[in-house]
DNA sequence: GATGAATGAGCGTTCATTCAT
DNA sequence: GATGAATGAACGCTCATTCAT
């Protein structure tokens, strides 16, 4: 039909114009990037941008909100798609590290702005994030407790250790694009699982 | 003398407008917030603020650099003030919580991280943050060889392990600052030092 | 072609904003002249200025030296079409007098001469300014040049004498501007020519 | 008596200040030149030149206008100290190559502005300028008449002929000052007054 | 009288958004 | 539908002037 093409048409274009703004949204900051900008490197005139999206700041959190909503999702099918407790929290760190080292632009945004606060106007991007933020560690959380319930883990505060967890793989991150050292932040993941499993201290 | 006193005025007068603009900055982003915001706010005309500071810019990476600046040494001193590693350890913790939990408005920008892509002008204020943050890591580091070197630490790449240790710190928090429960921060410390040190797998 | 009638209507526009700033520059210093005014009085909006011109300064520089080149162009082709030398410099002073007298406006802005000192970055007109007015007068040397040879003229250093002329030629401009008596400037041309080829002595 | 001791003081300082006020105006333009600046140069504080001056305005038309006093009652007083036509014409050439070549400064202002037109509050200082450049024109006209009546000079438009004679002059210190040679400006004297006597063709 | 910190109107410039083509 | 020139509100910053000390 005629009409779907058009659609798809429209989805196709749109996509590009996100994986652009995605560039240039992870070089300088949200005022300092212009809609001229985004236009130019996608290949469309200014008005056309506003097609799309009704602003700049709906592009903005748009391409955000989708993108993170994509990495949400596949890390939670990562980690679905596996039976055992410890393996899934093996899987939810390999699957993180994954995300981030294939999309460092856009970790470099999101990364950046834990939580963010931009614009007045944009509180309702700001509360998605800490939303899906929450969520994710809910379902962290879900696991955690099966791991307890099994006597696989230690019974402290399922929420909290999730937190812990994730910024754990934060930590790694940070590291990773900070001071890139040319290694895989895969590499970091038995480390991650280590110090998450085992603590530092030594026990005799 | 009365050079003295003018010079203890004016030190006030600047630490009341840095004040201010903590408070302003903690609300919005750097672009969000006026000249005239920070002045009103403050008790000043627009063009006084140019007294105490050369530009918009100054004064944002002035108030961010110089708090810095105190948390890291206040932490430090904390952390120095006693001489066993454990011990240094828990300081360190406690003393990261406190500082959080006084100055909350501060630590929304800083944790928020916007610091990281504003204009290219601010690259040394990045810069700078990026080292502090390393130096801070390092001082951390030390502390943790010598716990190995001492057989109280496993032997765990110190570096990566300090990072660990600070982002767990944040992961904290995060979680106290975006959801405030009533509770005290300093609360979690025990909590933060549980799960660094044994790690969250239940040992037979 | 269509883009050709872009770039016709641009050129357009673009010289009815250096005519209106013309006339306005020619009533004030530089500063106190407003964007917003020459915008107003050209139909435009403020930014829209900032399509055709870098800046205040080059909306400025740019009508100076453009008209001032056109000045110096019509001023020469005249000149040239004539043959011989006691031609030539009747015809160079007939086309400056006849220049200023179409083009009063700008001349006021120019013989005021405020050119020569504003900001330091206008640095490069004043340069302009003066190396043009050099190349002028070397263009009148040289005329001045084979008219001594030709035992027309005495020989005097032509250098001084062109800056003599044109000198004289300013003379009566700044009366007719400063005194307009209705008169076409036009009419002193022959003055000019008379004291500069004969001088005031009577010669018996 | 004490107050005019006072007044003496008072009027010491109020040159001193155009002093240095001339200087700096001859080095930018009006609008580059800030009150602090001159303050500082003059070794006042800023309040202190606003009882000398009642703004930047005044402070900047009364050192133009008290230094042009002097100059044209400097040169008029030299031109009146002879008796004969022609010499009178050369003491008045002399006397204004010698007054620019000891006051660059206040020349670069004053030979650039060209009769000015600052701000449209200024517009007494600019009826102020020409008129006393009307009046020195008419002083020169004197001159001429009476050599005109006496045959020595050809019977011309008297006024056309006296502006003509400032602007040689004018045209001999443009040169000067434009291009330094390191001759003195004075030397150019005889050149002036040969050019205006006998002007420039050969008469067999 | 002397001071210079404080003032705030007013500037040049940017850029998200609109709309005539 | 697609375009990009036009718009103008809003910004950071300057500096002549004032006035409390």
């Amino acid at each position: 039909m005629r009409a779907e093409r058009k659609e798809r048409e429209f989805n196709l274009r749109r996509a590009a114009i996100l994986q652009e703004a995605e560039k240039i949204f992870s070089a300088k900051s949200y005022h300092d990037v212009t809609v001229a900008e985004i236009a130019n490197a996608s290949g469309f005139a200014i008005g056309s941008l506003y097609q799309f999206f009704e602003s700049k700041e709906h592009l903005y959190t748009t391409m955000i909100s989708e993108k993170l909503d994509l990495m949400y999702a596949g890390i939670r099918a990562e980690v679905n798609s596996v039976k055992d407790v410890l393996a899934k929290i093996a899987r939810l760190v390999e699957a993180h590290l994954m995300f981030i080292e294939n999309n460092t632009d856009f970790c470099r945004i999101f990364l950046r702005g834990e939580n963010d606060a931009l614009s007045e106007m944009m509180t309702s991007l700001r509360e998605k994030l800490i939303d899906d933020y929450f969520n994710h560690i809910a379902f962290v959380e879900g696991i955690l407790k099966t791991g307890i319930k099994n006597g696989l883990l230690r019974s402290l505060p399922a929420h909290a250790v999730g937190s812990a967890l994730i910024h754990l793989i934060r930590s790694a991150a940070s590291e990773w694009m900070l001071r890139p050292s040319g290694e895989a932040l895969l590499a970091k993941k038995d480390f991650i699982l280590d110090i998450f499993f085992n603590g530092v201290k030594k026990h005799d």
